[in-house]
RNA sequence: GGGCCAGUAGCUCAGGUGGUUAGAGCGCACGCCUGAUAAGCGUGAGGUCGGAGGUUCAACUCCUCCCUGGCCCA
């Protein structure tokens, strides 16, 4: 039985026969089924956002997800692949507000909240069949059938549970964040949206004087901090001045102003309008201290106009964000308007204060010409009174500053950086946990998991969990009105029950329903009601172990069963997000990790490695690449141009140049065997010990190809797995293999070898085999074509037979010699068709024996030569020659090993072949001894012979050029076969066409052609061959040169007895 | 501004416990093959290994600084 070859549409339209295919035997079904009840390989699949199109790096992470998922399943491990959407957070609201052209929180709650996150709901799932009929193409295999949905109550159940987990374990808590925020749009911003507004901007600048409270008796001139901010408007607000407990600080006299500040600092910095132009630090020191020294000193309020409790302020305080790259060297410290500020007065237990309201303007200071200013308007007022008061030093400049400030995105207002209330997890708390938990999770590449995640878990704070917004899990904490008291809801029955009704048929978790939701409180009189915050949605995303299977609520045995992850892949861009939240939460919870082997893959960039951006317009559509190469291009180019988790530049140009010749001869290869060979060779093969040793060497490099694929795709090394299976196909199987042997595959007047066709056979089913996690679409056509079923119901190839290192070296070194003797031949401008008599060669001992003896035919055959002779180093081919191994040599001769070096030039041909036989040597130089032992001496082969050599390493070849008359006529009759060939061709024949053959010409032509008539005969198929004579009429008849003398050649059909042929 | 990653041939990438002459594919040039044929194969040219210092007998590799690009954080 024959075997169907490929057709010749394009890969798409292959491809999508294929899926069509899948999708009629229900395939993907199929292979879960079979797997269910072997070990689980457990996946856990990042919810993407499906409010906006899947771009093509999203069909990156999918391709790695689905070579490592494939892999495992075909290794026979039970692969849960459960898509999952996130739905919830920001970045939906903000498509949200655009579409209804609202502008801003205020805007929204006009609107309607119950509408707005109607409309939310709604448009996440704008794209949601974008993703899957891109999945589907890409032959990404993933469960659509139930997937986990973040808005869900049954997730949002479980999220509520998880958070109540968390606050009864006391990890979570109600406390201030210091975040970016807009004073007219009244919201915080997202770092995101942060990003997007910086701008050039010019500050104020003013340093101000803080006087230091006297201590003890002491007299004499007062005392100061200097103080520089570019935020007067924070100054009413400051409860501590910050320094580096490493730094050494100066107190120096100005124009009779004492005055303390950073020593280094105080070398160059000159004040406008105070030190003429002179650094500080060429006035009067009057004395120098450690700032630990200055730590724990108090200081006068700066300006009374907010009340303070002086108790817990005013004070100077350690701050290792205390640089010498800015400022004085003394930071002043606002808690309400500064990340580190805040931080600090945690630590230290000060006073907080805020005198600005949330629309940015300063309210309830005792100071009424303040009050109701914005922050931007409040600077000059409060910089004109300082001066008033005598507590600015130099001259306060409006615009002195010039640096990027963060601007609202939205409005254009100046952003500050303001306090607000806000839940955390208390991750600090099990941060060691983490860290530990961490360190055996295997990051690929490691880095990512010990540097930039590593490094910065060591430095967590605690996870800012709420949101002022609207559509996003709500927090279940419900607080007393009266008395304070706070409960955390785990479960809608838990609430059901506090809140003493049935939650109703449609119960909406969401914003604004659950807001209404009250009930009395257990200490007090009050009425418990829900705080207003929604909760971040990584913490959702974070979730999905748990809330996937609406744990603990129901499915406890898959929970089980699925947690924590093998695998999980995601790009770098997660490292904080998903990467952080999954750890956080299941570490927080159970103290467990919730994953054990991390993908990490870089971000895709544009062709001029420029990052791609809707706004830039450089936004590859990953359906373009799909339709003009097939996906198995795409994603053979994606795992295999560079390692994953390197930043990949994506031209679509360079999708056929990785991808598509390899794709091409694969497909070349399958269909040259489907022509010739048929199942009865199939079956009729000889074992593997009897077949031909080049049969042998294939199936022991296919062995060892198993093996490094596997030994990679295990290790999670994609790339590498899948360079190795490219590289085989094209260079061993393709371009040595099937080229060597296509005669055995069809030969005039006989069968195909079966030898051949059993060894190319079993190949090709391991080759699809090993390529199907990486391109299932061809994989498949192949293997289904050889085998009659799917590649992806098969077993991946792991243990085979017939390895034979010895073997594979012995191929390897033969096909380098092919090599150097067609450089030869090329230098002298002999053709392969030209035979010789006799090429001889030169290899290492280490590679000779009985497999290198039994490719030698091989070589003969590739080269076209009658004899390949090995010579022994000592022939008169070679000479010997030292060279010197600097690495050994290093060792023991430290600064003389150049001397060393230069020495070996002096080593004797008898001492180089003493050292290549393992003894040690010595020579002496200029009356310096040198001892050489082997290592220390590579010898090499020299050849001096009017033969045509080529030499690489210790590889020599030499060709003999003399010509005899016998290989000259040869070579001519190879000539005359060639153009015989080129003829039936053109006359359009069957390759099995029989003909009846004629030449005549020169005389040489002609002696040559009676020599070697059977064997031109046997190689153009002539039943009948006239040399000297004409036919009559024939079908061609073409002069053609051949070495230079002209011959006329002639060709018809032959009609003899058995006119059949 | 800080952390991390990358910079090797025209392009995409390998490689390195520091060791002499740095590799591959694609592209290019030249050639072969012409029954795998809208295929297949060979040979060649092409590099101051981002830049500058330093350590060393020896640096593409280690150290420092800088430049360019990217990501994350501020």
């Amino acid at each position: 039985m024959s075997y169907e070859r490929l057709p010749t549409g394009t890969a798409d339209e292959l491809e999508r026969e294929i899926l069509e295919q899948w999708r009629k035997e229900d395939l993907f079904r199929k292979t879960l089924e079979a797997a269910k009840d072997a070990p689980p390989f457990v996946f856990y699949e990042g919810p993407p956002t499906a409010n906006g199109r899947p771009g093509i790096h999203h069909v990156f992470a999918r391709t790695i997800k689905d070579l490592v998922c494939r892999y495992h399943s075909l290794k026979g491990r039970s692969v849960t692949r459960i898509a999952g959407w996130d739905t919830h957070g920001l970045p939906v609201e903000i498509e949200v507000e655009k579409a209804l052209n609202l502008n801003g929180k205020s805007d929204i709650e006009r609107f309607g909240v119950a509408e707005f996150n109607r409309r939310c709901r709604e448009s996440v799932f704008r794209y949601k069949s974008d993703w899957e009929s891109l999945s589907d193409r890409i032959g990404y295999w993933l469960d659509y059938d139930k997937p986990y949905v973040t808005y869900t109550n049954e997730y949002i159940e479980s999220v509520w549970w998880l958070l109540k987990q968390l606050w009864s374990k006391d990890l979570l808590y109600e406390g201030y964040k210091v975040l970016p925020y807009c004073g007219r749009c009244g919201t915080s911003l997202s770092s995101h949206e942060l990003a997007m507004g910086y701008k050039t901007h010019r500050s104020p600048s003013i340093y101000a004087l803080f006087r230091l409270v006297r201590e003890n008796a002491s007299t004499g001139a007062p005392r100061h901090l200097l103080v520089w901010t570019t935020t007067p408007w924070t100054l009413p607000s400051n409860v501590a001045v910050a320094v580096n407990p490493e730094y050494r600080y100066v107190e120096l006299e100005v124009d009779g102003i004492r005055l303390i500040v950073e020593k280094t600092i105080a070398q160059t910095k000159s004040v406008p309008g105070a030190t003429h132009g002179e650094p500080l630090g060429s006035f009067t020191v009057i004395a120098e201290f450690q700032g630990s020294e200055l730590v724990g000193k108090r200081y006068e309020q700066l300006l009374d106009i907010v009340d303070v409790d002086a108790g817990s302020a005013f004070r100077v305080i350690p701050g290792d964000f205390v640089t010498q790259e800015e400022g004085t060297g003394l930071v002043h410290i606002a808690p309400a308007f500064g990340a580190d500020d805040y931080e600090a007065i945690r630590r230290e237990e000060m006073a907080f204060v805020n005198p600005v309201d949330p629309q940015g303007c300063f309210h309830g200071t005792n100071w009424d010409d303040i009050n109701g200013a914005t922050v931007f308007e409040a600077n000059d007022k409060i910089a004109e009174r300082l001066q008033r008061e005598g507590k600015v030093f130099g001259r306060y400049e409006p615009k002195g500053y010039e640096h990027t400030y963060p601007f609202c995105w939205r409005c254009d207002y100046p952003l500050i950086y303001y306090a607000r209330r806000s839940w955390f997890v208390r991750t600090t708390a099990f941060k060691d946990r983490m860290v530990a938990l961490n360190n055996d999770v295997h990051w690929y590449p490691p880095e990512v998991g010990t540097r930039r995640f590593g490094e910065w878990l060591e430095n967590n704070v605690d996870w800012a969990l709420s949101r002022d917004r609207y559509w996003g899990t709500p927090l279940p904490a419900w607080t007393c009105d009266t008395c304070g008291e706070c409960e955390m809801i785990g479960a809608f029955a838990e609430l059901s029950e506090r809140w003493g009704r049935e939650l109703p048929q449609d119960f909406d978790p969401h914003k604004p329903y659950i807001d209404n939701v009250t009930f009395a409180c257990a200490s007090c009189d009050g009425t418990m009601r829900r705080v207003p915050e929604v909760i971040d949605a990584w913490f959702d995303s974070g979730a999905m172990p748990y809330a996937q299977w609406h744990y603990p609520f129901e499915n406890q045995e898959m929970f089980q069963s699925h947690f924590p992850a093998h695998f999980i892949c995601e790009g770098l861009d997660q490292t904080r997000g998903w990467f952080y939240s999954l750890l956080a939460i299941a570490a927080g919870v159970s103290q467990e990790t919730a994953y054990h082997n991390v993908i990490v893959n870089g971000l895709l960039l544009d062709a001029k490695g420029s990052k791609m951006s809707k706004r830039v317009g450089n936004v590859v559509d990953p359906w373009d690449a799909v339709k003009q190469f097939g996906a198995d291009a795409v994603r053979i180019y994606l795992l295999a141009s560079s390692q994953v988790w390197l930043p990949k530049r994506f031209d679509a140009k360079a999708i056929p140049e990785v991808a598509g010749g390899f794709l091409n001869r694969l497909r070349n290869t399958y269909d040259f065997f489907a022509r010739y060979a048929d199942s009865n060779g199939v079956a009729q093969a000889p074992p593997i010990e009897q077949r031909a040793i080049i049969d042998r060497w294939l199936l022991s490099r296919v062995a060892a190809v198993a093996q490094e694929v596997n030994a990679a795709w295990s290790n999670f090394d994609v790339t590498t797995g899948t360079r190795i299976l490219m590289d085989f196909c094209d260079n061993e199987l393709s371009q040595w293999y099937v080229r060597l042997n296509r005669s055995r595959f069809w030969a005039p007047d006989s069968e195909a070898d079966p030898a051949a066709v059993a060894t190319l056979y079993d190949t090709l089913v391991t080759v699809a085999r090993l390529a199907a996690p990486a391109m299932p679409f061809l994989s498949d056509a192949i293997h289904r074509r050889l085998t009659g079923s799917s590649v992806h119901l098969a077993t991946f190839p792991d243990e085979l037979p017939g390895g034979n290192r010895a073997l594979d070296e012995a191929m390897a070194t033969i096909r380098r010699l092919a090599s150097l003797a067609r450089n030869a031949r090329e230098k002298a401008s002999l053709r392969v068709r030209q035979p010789l008599a006799e090429m001889r060669v030169a290899v290492p001992s280490t590679v000779t024996g009985p497999e290198f003896d039994a490719c030698l035919q091989l070589l003969a055959r590739e080269v076209n030569v009658k004899l390949v002779t090995v010579v022994a180093s000592d022939a008169e081919l070679v000479s010997l020659k030292g060279k010197p191994n600097f690495r050994s040599l290093g060792k023991v001769y430290g600064k003389q090993t150049p001397r060393a070096a230069a020495a070996v030039g002096e080593l004797s041909a008898k001492q180089l072949a003493a050292l290549e036989g393992g003894e040690a040597v010595s020579v002496k130089v200029d009356g310096i001894s040198f001892e050489y032992r082997p290592e220390d001496v590579v010898v090499e082969r020299e050849v001096s012979t009017d033969w045509l050599v080529q030499t690489e390493g210790s590889l020599v070849v030499a060709l003999n050029p003399e010509m005899s008359n016998e290989l000259q006529q040869e070579g001519l009759a190879r000539e005359l076969v060639n153009r015989v060939q080129r003829l039936r061709k053109d006359a359009g024949y069957d390759y099995t066409t029989r003909i009846a053959l004629a030449v005549t010409g020169a005389d040489d032509v002609l002696a040559a052609a009676r020599a070697f008539d059977t064997f031109i005969a046997g190689e153009t198929l002539a039943r009948r061959f006239e040399i000297g004579d004409e036919l009559v009429g024939p079908d061609v008849r073409e002069t053609v040169s051949l070495n230079g003398q002209d011959a006329v050649v002639m060709l018809e059909r032959f009609k003899g007895e058995d006119g059949a042929y």
